[in-house]
DNA sequence: TAGTTGACCGGAA
DNA sequence: ATTCCGGCCAACT
């Protein structure tokens, strides 16, 4: 099994993410084997395009959203509200 | 190798 | 509640 790179490790992460339910930043990068690298995280999501990876679901460790490469945060709280995780 | 860049975090004011 | 700041980290130049 060859070495996966922190950034493959955080996209399965959230690709796991169940509908309904939510993860902060903190919590993606510390089960993606790094719990300070929430920044490096966030980066990562912000280059990903892939509507298979459901990044709307990661939200900021202080309870507030968080940005959102498709559509911006009023499409992340829409879509969120629509799987009744708030 | 070194410098830059952010969908962040936690504490302080 | 809000803003500011320093720290942190992986990816990319």
């Amino acid at each position: 099994m060859g070495m996966a790179s922190f950034k493959e490790r955080v996209l399965r992460v959230v690709g796991k993410i169940k509908t309904g339910e939510t993860r902060t930043y903190v919590e993606v990068a510390r089960l993606a084997g790094n719990p300070r690298a929430a920044r490096a995280a966030g980066s990562i999501m912000a280059k990903n395009f892939d509507p298979k990876i459901p990044c709307h679901r990661v939200t900021r460790s202080d309870g507030s959203i968080g940005a959102y490469n498709r559509g911006g945060t009023r499409a992340k709280i829409k879509l969120l509200r629509k799987e009744g995780a708030i």
